[in-house]
DNA sequence: CGGCATCCACCGTGATACTG
DNA sequence: CAGTATCACGGTGGATGCCG
């Protein structure tokens, strides 16, 4: 018999997976992507350098921790340049970087796509949802 | 003087801006994408049509019910289908559709932008961790 | 103006157990 | 084999209040 139960190897496995994640580059990428307001900032940014406050209006709803902590992760990989002007009062400019840039222009790529296909994408819920609806189960709750 | 605070007028901008943001299909496909399993379960995919099973060897760490969600919102959106073969035991087959395989595609692209630059990524962090340790500031603790 | 620390609420995620 | 239902936890994002 093994030494563990099911339960533990699957545990193990699931450690081991997520080690493996987490050194994986698409995947961090894949993170950096996923945080909310990444792909805004960057977008907003694409145009040219911009004030902290006018990112703040640039992106709505953001709140000021998240922009921060948002800019901060960008200018630790290196797709930003932070740079402060010690007058009165203090003003930071953030832009992207060449290495930003291209990060802007995947997101650009992405962008297309989805507006290209997004019509299917929305055929394809409404027949799921449809079908869901006939065969009495609920399924999925119309979107996450 | 305005008739709402502060605070309250951001709340407003938020909960617009959160529209804004479910209307946006890049953003929904960034959503998608970010989805911590989708990705990887696509990858998989993308070399043909696999077993549920199979899924679930594929992304060790799994648990049934993401594997589960994840294919069914895949499902939902017309990236995958889901072929039932009534047998005993009964048998189900998910494989990509031609927009799952764009969708591929499209993360092919990330992953190749990913390996080609994530050194520089690399540099920038331990510049920028460097930078943070000698000034005696903690600034962000090495990752999220 | 720009930024950080603290506290708190939410929900996405996973473990567990049960069904056809 | 292929799920579904329930529960519990932790991390993430928001609000608030204080510094340079």
């Amino acid at each position: 018999m093994p030494t563990m139960t099911a339960a533990q190897r699957r545990e193990q496995a699931r450690v081991e997976y997520d080690a493996f994640l987490r050194s994986c580059p698409t995947n961090q990428l894949l993170g950096r992507l996923s945080d909310k307001w990444v792909g805004l900032a960057v977008a907003a940014l694409s145009t040219g350098s911009l004030r902290y406050s006018d990112l703040a209006r640039k992106l709505a709803g953001i709140s000021p921790k998240m922009l921060t902590q948002t800019l901060r992760a960008l200018e630790r990989d290196g797709l930003v340049t932070r740079t402060v002007t010690p007058s009165v009062p203090v003003r930071v400019d953030y832009a992207l970087t060449p290495l930003g840039t291209g990060l802007a222009d995947l997101l650009k790529a992405v962008k297309r796509w989805a507006e290209t296909h997004f019509d299917e994408v929305r055929e394809a819920r409404e027949r799921y949802d449809a079908d869901s609806d006939t065969d009495g189960t609920a399924a999925v709750p119309a979107d996450r």
